[in-house]
DNA sequence: GTCTATACCGAGATAGAC
DNA sequence: GTCTATCTCGGTATAGAC
């Protein structure tokens, strides 16, 4: 999917790259929306994990731009929102997902900007929410998918000023390895 | 490709929608990669077009707002992009086509932030220009293809509000058609 | 310019042997 | 659990008649 986008993952060369014929991915999944669902869920889960760290983290702010601007996590969700467009399930696995999500967002939000005292009224937490995200998928899709990056560099100082008035520089060690990607699994 | 997504655009489908045999297709664009691409330039051009008159207009920033909101554009947009993924050919257009309509929004927050005195320093205009881009797609993305409008309508108000201290109360009249969205043409 | 005919490919999916 | 065999569909694309 990363590679050559949806339309690419086929039951022959999910297989193939098995090393295992076809058939097999029937066997296990039935129809290829089952795969992909499976693989979606496993992907969310994951991410919300993920999530959590970030917000327990000492620097939650930091550690949540860092993690929504992680690219796979992005492209993957991309993919998956082309591939909602004609598949009932994913979407609404999709939007749920996100719906989830945004929750959590929300919530850090909510507890940040108490613990820095700031008016809620100014600066609602559902759209420093709507934002942070908006801001990364964007840069990522850009990035990721068009290979531009005319006004990244100075958007990413223009946000990260910001993080740094409310949490102070961003803590080099601890918090965001916290927040890496996990690796592929294997097969069982 | 608006209905059911890029992949749902095959030479077969297409001839049907014009009441033709899908040789004809291939007589005219000869590669589907062909039609894409003629029809991504027709809109791509539009679109040039339209940002033009947006700057042009009595209130930039609103009409900027609006075309940029406009869910139509963006959801070609990324179906585009998603295409993109894996032709080479609409990949490169599309990010030309891209970095061409961010200089325009970039000379455009240049003019404005100028005329309204604002420090370039504080609101660099390639950031605006980022920014606007990166929250419209967004939230079209999640209204269109996921059905999705949590925190949505406080953002819009958040963004807006920035814009009338700026150009004070959205002229209700004149402005606002010339951005519209330009009907479909019927083939030659 | 539009048609018929046709080649060729690769997709999803099922049946049934081992 | 993995295989072979096979069905059916729909895609891209070309050749050539009219």
């Amino acid at each position: 999917m990363l590679e050559e986008g949806y339309a690419a993952v086929t039951s022959r060369r999910t297989a193939a790259r098995a090393g295992l014929k076809p058939q097999l991915v029937h066997y296990y999944f039935r129809t290829m929306d089952d795969l992909f669902l499976a693989l979606f869920r496993r992907r969310a889960d994951q991410g919300l994990e993920r999530q959590a760290r970030a917000l327990a983290s000492a620097q939650p702010l930091w550690s949540l731009w860092d993690l929504s601007r992680d690219p796979r996590g992005t492209a993957l969700t991309m993919e998956f929102t082309a591939l909602a467009n004609h598949r009932k399930a994913i979407r609404a696995e999709l939007s749920a997902s996100a719906e989830r999500y945004r929750t959590g967002l929300l919530e850090a939000f909510r507890t940040v900007l108490a613990r820095y005292e700031l008016d809620e009224a100014e600066y609602p937490p559902i759209v420093c929410a709507v934002l942070l995200t908006s801001i990364s998928t964007f840069l990522v899709i850009e990035q990721e998918m068009l290979g531009m990056s005319t006004g990244h560099a100075e958007t990413v100082t223009f946000v990260e000023d910001v993080i740094r008035r409310l949490e102070g520089d961003r803590n080099p060690a601890a918090d965001i390895a916290s927040v890496l990607p996990i690796k592929p699994e294997r097969r069982r």
